[in-house]
DNA sequence: TGAGCACCGATACATACGCATCGGTAAGAC
DNA sequence: GTCTTACCGATGCGTATGTATCGGTGCTCA
């Protein structure tokens, strides 16, 4: 058996470049090409390492997706947080890319979110990931007293990140006025349970 | 002067040609010739209506902003609304595009917010629409007594709305789920304004 | 040490795209 | 009737893409 190779790790190096990609010139602008020029492999390699171009786009979703839901946790775990409040408020500021050093993530995220409307592959994948999010959400709203649906309010909580991170996407928010609605919106969610 | 052509009909013609391939296989699936042959003219007379396809893609953007808007106030207008409350649930339902009969363009719409991600002309025609859309609710929400940032609620309320739409149409909400957990954001939104 | 095989990079290929060009056509003016 | 001219459909062109193929290379094991 001659020379071998850490596949797994140059899966991983080929993600990052089809994200960086993606979110300089969008989807359609991950070229295999570029892909291989941006991670600094031959065409060869990214063809060896993915049988086809979607095998690669799917791997680099969940790659990316795996990224944000650690951070989500890692965020959680860092911080002890004071109350469940503080605690769902930096979960959420997490989800919702709306840092400026997250910006490309939230970029990849959207693009890739579009492309699923098209690809059942990738939308499973993203389902997945929604899923998660979704019950990591509800246990910490369930953890803090009585809200009387925390899976509803989980839900709306998640939507409600995605649609602020694509209105300040497109520019019809400010980061700073998503995360004020933000915040608002988990103040009368925190309010309104204590009746 | 010789034959002449209504140019304008035929630009929507043409555009409607182009949000159909779009529902059907993402933007990256409107080729000129596809629109052509699905708008059934030849290539040549849609390269005549626009110079370069960005701008083909730009008119039907304005194209689709326009109908989604016209059906929020068509709507508003058909039926009286009891109360503000439910005026403004009317409306919003229709934004977020959760029936099965807008469900195409939603596809349409969101593949075109994921571009304009990466394209500033597409981006400022969703910043009019968005503007558009967040003062009109925040007229109908301001209508109905006092609640204390009527502005900002109907940020929120946008956000969620275009939030529920992306995770229906990814499948990780049911239509009936997201009308839900719109509904509930309304009940909450006209109680706590009582106080 | 040398033989074999897994890996590598480059190139070839068919296709499809956006855009430019061009002869033909028919409608209106005189 | 015919001439002008704005419109039409078709074809050509250069490029870029995804995929397939192929000779070279250097590690590993006998």
């Amino acid at each position: 058996m001659p020379k071998q190779v850490d596949h797994e790790s140059r899966r991983r190096q080929i993600a990052a470049a089809v994200c960086q990609l993606a979110d300089e010139s969008g989807l359609e602008g991950v070229t295999l090409r570029d892909v291989a020029a941006r991670a600094q492999v031959s065409m060869g390699a990214v063809q060896r390492c993915f049988g086809t171009k979607e095998e690669m786009l799917v791997f680099a979703l969940g790659h990316i997706g795996e990224r944000i839901t650690a951070r989500v946790s890692a965020r959680l775990a860092a911080s002890p947080a004071q109350s469940a409040r503080t605690a769902v408020g930096h979960a959420v500021t997490e989800v919702s890319l709306v840092h400026e050093e997250h910006r490309a993530e939230a970029r990849v995220w959207l693009a890739f979110v579009a492309q699923a409307a098209v690809s059942p592959p990738l939308a499973g994948i993203l389902r997945t990931n929604y899923a998660h999010l979704q019950s990591l959400f509800a246990r910490l709203i369930a953890e803090s007293s009585g809200t009387p649906a925390p899976d509803r309010a989980a839900r709306a909580l998640l939507a409600l990140a995605d649609g602020l991170t694509t209105h300040v996407l497109v520019g019809h928010l400010s980061p700073t006025g998503a995360l004020d609605i933000l915040d608002d919106h988990l103040n009368r969610l925190w309010n309104e349970q204590a009746h």
